[in-house]
DNA sequence: ACTATTTCCTGGATGC
DNA sequence: TGCATCCAGGAAATAG
């Protein structure tokens, strides 16, 4: 179940891996629900798009995709001789309405191949399930695999989830807003300010990805153990300076699971198929029953909101 | 404006 | 062994 720190350790691993690759081709499966965006917009943005970046927001993976228009333009002029409105996908994309017209007249008549960039994005949540692999086309394609990217460095890069719980979409550059802050870049009074008067368990709202994004279930549960907060706490009700310690924990729990290539539980693996190990560091998560590491009190499991919740009912209050 | 609940989805685990 | 049932959970939709 990937959370902030798989879905970064998986774009850091697919960023080494396909930066600067063409996608040649995009080859779409049958079931519907991975796609957030329309089959023929998702296609159509990722053909002959050069991925520029790939990176982390919250829990989604956003591929920032370049297209030359140069090269669009001078395949249409040799295919068909010359044309007076030649296509240029990439010109309009960025530019503001006012100026479009102008810059199109002008770069037609100067340089009608000149390179411009699309500044589109594709944008992937994994879900549960959901992964990301770097394949040879000879590799046998798995069952519910939902995407295929044909790459000009002849691999593929294929999406692959089980439950389908994961979603594609394209964007324009810009346009893509997870909502809420960066756990490891929001400062102190932002982060307290966002649990000012609300009346749901501390847990909730730390998975709500309206407040902070990127925050799952392991995470909600390491966080508070190591602050010392029963998951059941209301948000309104936390100290000041509970709230700080809090902030400390998320920010600690998230940089360290990172470090150790995130938590593998239900066969997660990252874009190289290595796993991580932070599981071997869960102090509450799935330790139900099991002695607390530091008062050796049975760890218990409530649900709030249909999760699971673990805590130590000593060290947390 | 919030908050709580339900729904989606399938593989693996469990129970009889 | 086989078959049914339950469970995992992120986020959107729905209800209050």
């Amino acid at each position: 179940m990937p959370e902030l720190p798989e879905v970064e350790t998986i774009a850091r691993g697919l960023a080494k891996r396909v930066t600067g690759d063409l996608v040649e081709s995009v080859w779409l499966g049958q079931k519907p629900e991975p796609l957030k965006s329309p089959a023929a917009e998702i296609a159509a943005t990722l053909e002959q798009s050069r991925i520029a970046t790939v990176r982390r927001v919250g829990k989604h993976i956003v591929f920032d995709l370049e297209r030359s228009a140069g090269r669009v333009g001078r395949t249409l002029l040799s295919a068909k001789g010359k044309q007076t409105k030649p296509a240029r996908p990439g010109s309009r994309v960025k530019r503001s309405l006012d100026s479009s017209t102008m810059h199109a007249e002008a770069d037609k008549s100067v340089r009608p191949t000149h390179a411009v960039p699309t500044n589109a994005q594709w944008i992937v949540h994994l879900g549960m399930t959901g992964s990301l692999r770097i394949c040879e086309s000879r590799d046998e394609v798995l069952k519910h695999t939902h995407a295929i990217l044909k790459l000009a460095s002849g691999r593929e890069l294929r999406f692959i989830d089980p439950r389908r719980f994961g979603r594609l979409s394209v964007a324009k550059a810009g346009d893509f807003d997870a909502g809420g802050y960066e756990p490891l870049e929001v400062e102190l009074d932002r982060f307290t300010a966002l649990f000012r008067g609300r009346k749901t368990p501390i847990k909730s709202a730390l998975l709500n990805q309206k407040l902070l994004r990127g925050v799952g279930n392991i995470y909600a549960d390491e966080s508070l153990f190591r602050a010392g907060i029963r998951p059941r706490r209301r948000a309104s009700s936390i100290s000041h300076e509970q709230l700080q310690k809090l902030f400390l924990s998320v920010k600690e729990v998230l940089r360290e699971a990172i470090a150790l290539g995130g938590s593998s539980v239900s066969d997660y693996v990252d874009a190289d198929g290595e796993e991580g190990f932070f599981q071997l560091e869960h102090r509450v998560y799935g330790r139900e029953g099991e002695p607390c590491l530091v008062c050796k009190s049975p760890v218990k499991r409530i649900v709030i909101a249909g999760r699971s919740s673990h805590y130590c009912p000593k060290c947390q209050k």
